[in-house]
DNA sequence: ACAGTATTTATCCAACGGGTTAATTCTTGC
DNA sequence: GCAAGAATTAACCCGTTGGATAAATACTGT
């Protein structure tokens, strides 16, 4: 029970008060950490060095593991349904708006590789975390409602020949994009190409528009028709 | 250096012997371990336990825990392919040629929700150890090429009217099925409705087959053209 | 100035977890 | 039968890691 003296202070460097700026470089450290190694895999250590912080101030500003996990979690929804709320599909013709909302979540996964990791982390966990938030649940995705106007008035139009569930659409759209960023490690291993490159995300985009559009419209775009040729290229090294 | 003294033995049980049994066991129980809580987060311990087994039988089985979640993740990819392969699609015609894959696909992850676990795992890994694999790279899928046939042959007939990249397709189908149930969980949270129930299965099959036939053929389904009520049922709390 | 509080640092620790050592028991070939 | 090797068990080693404590320093209002 020996108790410990008093800590002799070496230096005495002058240091900074910024909670704020403190708190954000850690949600952003921990954002990082999280998405690269998942929630087990994450080390406290390393987000506070990352932070440029100590271990210590994460339990002060944040509180432990997983609350820094779930906060940092509702911060990634938040910022996508910000995002999302900002596309207005309305003034759009019915499908071009499908079109840009396509181009839109496609460049958001892109732009945010940690988004997709996150989800597949919190996916792992059964959601369990995502459960117990109240933020996340009162932030419905106002998607839903813009496709279900965007599709009405598609059909109305005779742009669309058929009615979808809206839900149905907005999960398929994310599908196929989510899919092939969130996998595309894997997915390039197994084909023996690289599909991250400017080419093959272009190719890429290409085909979800128009594989969503001519089941919508029932006309097939000019991009879907080419033919490719099989373009088997050198295996993927670089995941930039 | 002080030597341990040799421990004594108190119980002389008999144990019977079976190594490939055993073996078995350790893969099984590491599967459900590292689908379960991913890499970092599985426990040498659990699966020893799971196994029946000690923790050193681990190791000397197979190896350490990246040996032995490299043989578990390449298990999971020989028993897909293996099934893919029983699957054949030459005799069918275009359309329903593709429906099969697609139902195939479907309930290959719904039976093998541990798959996709793995896959996200391995991801998050960014293919790490995959890369790695000798044995994976020379499964190559003969998926790509059975598509690719029916994608002729439905051009050739007149059946599908455009012509795709077999390996864009066979992507499509998967992300469609895969980000569906590989995200069940939150986004049932999200959408407050369970996704998983019976109906909400089937209702996804019908919409997958409808989206991508619709897109190939340009005849919409019937399936397809179901308005579907907006079904907000309660949120889901059982994930079966 | 200065008391009181908010923020930050240095240090510690108990539990955990992967991996190892060494003893023991089963099996098999001769 | 019995020696050699294969399979299995128990014990334990030791770095890691989440979390805790106490002290020190900056800031704020008065």
């Amino acid at each position: 029970m020996a108790k410990r003296p008093p800590v002799k202070r070496k230096r005495t460097l002058k240091w900074q008060r910024d909670p704020e700026g403190m708190r954000l470089r850690i949600l952003e450290a921990a954002k990082q950490e999280f998405s690269a190694h998942g929630l087990a895999g994450a080390r406290i250590d390393r987000i506070a060095a990352k932070a440029g912080a100590n271990k210590r101030m994460l339990y002060y500003h944040v509180g432990n593991k997983e609350d820094l996990y779930l906060t940092v979690l509702e911060g990634a929804y938040e910022k996508i349904r910000g995002e999302e709320r900002q596309l207005d599909l309305e003034h759009l013709d019915p499908p071009e708006a499908i079109e840009r909302l396509i181009e839109f979540t496609w460049n958001y996964f892109l732009r945010n590789p940690e988004f997709l990791a996150l989800l597949n982390t919190e996916n792992l966990a059964r959601a369990k975390h995502l459960k117990r938030s109240t933020k996340v649940k009162s932030m419905h995705s106002p998607f839903v409602e813009m496709i279900r106007t965007v599709v009405t008035r598609g059909v109305e139009s005779g742009d669309f020949r058929v009615t979808v569930d809206p839900v149905q659409l907005y999960i398929s759209i994310a599908a196929l994009c989510f899919f092939y960023l969130s996998n595309s490690a894997t997915l390039s291993v197994i084909f023996g190409r690289d599909l991250l490159t400017k080419e093959a995300r272009d190719e890429r985009l290409a085909h979800m528009v128009s594989l969503v559009l001519a089941a919508l419209t029932g006309k097939s775009t000019a991009l879907f028709d080419k033919p490719k040729a099989p373009s088997l290229r050198a295996p993927a090294h670089h995941t930039a």
